[in-house]
DNA sequence: ATAAAAGTTTAGGGAAGTCTAAATGTTTTT
DNA sequence: AAAAACATTTAGACTTCCCTAAACTTTTAT
């Protein structure tokens, strides 16, 4: 089918396609990928002949109808991985990740089927991303970064948006996880940090860069 | 560490080395590894390169004892894999067998450890195999070919040698599987085939070819 | 509106792994 | 003990994925 070098740009083409984004650039690319731009513009031109992304040189990169389906698959199975390294074997959720990377390249429909029932059907991955269905569908849940809450406002974690282990023990220090009550006692103007308590307990200072990874829903 | 390409020639290196093998051929890897022996003269000069095989060109390949402990690292995943298949994900024995060829190559020590616990350190895989310690043991049980056995002799299947699923759909359809009582009812010398009694049931003749890929113990 | 800067692609090449064809070594046959 | 047959290696080439350097296009600044 695809080659694992195939999956993993489509995948970072679906992951830089965010909301509002036209097209995806060379750069952006070689930056996720770490890989240079000119192997990025090689491989672009290999996913157009295969019809998985449109791209127009110089002007960046977008996929294709058949391209959102195979960054769908592999997404599902990644965080289908996820969840069984977390919930049957244990890790921690700042050790899924890399092996996930690898799972995830493994190919048998019956494999993630079957691991999808014996999860039992799991809605989102151990950092609350949520899981692609079997047919494609990528149910979102209404969510805010935990940056946008005013003083006195609360919430519950129920997303991280950064999959390095540096961030996510980063997290496990200050006690958050997901399913943690937080509410924000007190903002710092100077640079927009906040600080927070914790399940009406201990309170930190989280800096604007970690607020912006943080989500969280209404109480 | 090392490339999937890599641990697959050292994997076929290891099972083509039976008792009393002084040394590999060219040829028969590139039989099992569905390349051209040219590939394979190749990659055994890499392989010896680093110390994974002692390569004496014309004259075959040997394990060194790194590449031993590689293999049965692999094989262990291997069989590992076919277990949890089997039994957390409900395949069947035939089905198994080419998803571990992808599972085996996933990088990541804690989750060879986690599954062997998970998996309540299974002893055997689906088809009788045993599988390598964490240390790197690999016990075999006293067993003989299902061919061996003499007219009315019993014997209960403990290992099946070929993992082609033509050939263990077959034994499904034939009713064998690991731990069906065999008992011998005749012996057919013409072509050394044997009528054999399965579960105290009906009976059916296996072709010597069969016979010896079924492995019994004592009733 | 041009020139400079930034971003992107093309050209040429390397490593891994494979192939075919030719050369070489080993084994078997006569 | 050659000759023939067979096995293996070497030579040269291809594909995939990546790189550096140079050329080209787009954007930004003057
Ligand atoms: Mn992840
Ligand atoms: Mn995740
Ligand atoms: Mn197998
Ligand atoms: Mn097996």
């Amino acid at each position: 089918m695809h080659s694992t070098a195939e999956e993993n740009y489509i995948k970072a083409i679906y992951k830089l396609s965010g909301a509002g984004v036209s097209a995806v650039s060379t750069t952006a690319l070689s930056e996720m990928l770490e890989t240079k731009p000119a192997s990025v513009s090689d491989m672009l031109r290999k996913l157009s002949a295969k019809d998985l992304v449109h791209y127009v040189k110089y002007h960046g990169v977008q996929l294709t109808q058949e391209g959102q389906r195979v960054a769908l698959k592999i997404i599902r199975k990644h965080r289908l991985w996820e969840v069984f390294l977390v919930q049957k074997l244990h890790f921690t959720w700042d050790e899924v990740h890399d092996v996930a990377e690898q799972m995830e390249h493994v190919k048998s429909e019956l494999l993630t089927q079957r691991l999808d029932e014996f999860l039992g059907h799991p809605r989102v991955d151990p950092h609350g991303d949520p899981i692609p269905t079997e047919a494609g569908e990528l149910p979102e849940v209404e969510q805010r970064a935990l940056a946008t809450l005013a003083i006195d406002q609360k919430g519950v974690v129920c997303r991280v948006k950064d999959t390095q282990p540096a961030f996510l023990q980063y997290l496990n220090r200050m006690g958050i996880q997901i399913g943690s009550q937080l509410q924000v006692v007190d903002k710092i103007a100077y640079d927009n940090s906040l600080e927070i308590n914790i399940d009406k307990n201990k309170s930190v200072i989280l800096s604007s860069d970690v607020l912006e990874k943080i989500f969280v829903i209404n109480p």
